[in-house]
DNA sequence: GTATTCCCTAGTAAATTGATAGGATTAATA
DNA sequence: TATTAATCCTATCAATTTACTAGGGAATAC
């Protein structure tokens, strides 16, 4: 399941991409329009300027904005941030690879077999997808 | 992320479906061989012979044994059951849909179309994938 | 009739999730 | 310069979920 982090990030990060103005907007705004909790999304947005997607502006009139183009943000780069890894299991994920304490042999596991194939399918699509789609233009 | 249970129920799964032999196959030898703790392990068969998957005999020489054939056991009917959803938000799922709280028309939620994509790939490996594949035969 | 196996209900410690609280810092503007 | 408005940061917390464990009951083979 998608935390509410990650789902309030990607609301988010469409609302910003879809304002049309030059000033950054504001985490009130967005809190509003998409009722998020405005606390809990404050703490969203700043994950997400650390990590590299938005830059803020503090003060009147502050606020975020991109600082990359939507077509250059990847979906599989925001879940990797917001939700972690993207594999169902550690021992299949490309970021976050760990062995799993049972298994003595992974390709020999039929749970390991079924979730490569998930895996892959799931990046696919998180690959084509950039906030450029997202926010539909 | 795949719960434990999950795992453990589909080696298991797969361990019983590998076994040659024509008695049951005891829950103590799936424990030791695959390293899942007992006990646990005990309650995910349990689950799954109450959801139809697994049959079982009590008493000396009993286990838990398939009930139907490894190729009609397909995985989206098995990860229902132990996983749950198998969409990443309740908005898009097939078989527990839930509205969300926060969206006015889902139509128009950018996480919602993005999470369809993700589904239908998900669900196109996991209907291809039965117990058959799983066990390699 | 006894050992062996599954059956069933409870409970529980640890981790995660989805927040909230309270204030520090920075910037615009009157 | 004082005020207001915004982000920044740390800490905390209740509820839920997860990954088990405990303890015994019921059926079956021998």
């Amino acid at each position: 399941m998608l935390s509410k982090k990650t789902k309030y990030g990607l609301k988010a990060l469409t609302y910003i991409a879809k304002s049309e103005s030059d000033s950054p907007v504001q985490v009130s705004e967005i809190a509003k329009s998409e009722k998020i909790p405005q606390k809990f999304l404050e703490s969203i947005l700043l994950t997400l300027r650390k990590s590299g997607f938005l830059g803020s502006k503090k003060g009147k009139h502050g606020g975020y904005y991109l600082i990359k183009e939507t077509s250059e943000i990847k979906m599989t780069d925001v879940l990797r941030v917001l939700e972690g890894p993207i594999a169902m299991v550690p021992c299949v994920s490309l970021n976050f690879y760990e062995k799993c304490d049972d298994c003595p042999d992974e390709h020999e596991c039929s749970v390991h077999k079924l979730m490569i194939q998930v895996r892959d399918n799931t990046l696919k699509v998180l690959r084509n997808n950039t906030l450029e789609d997202l926010a539909g233009k």
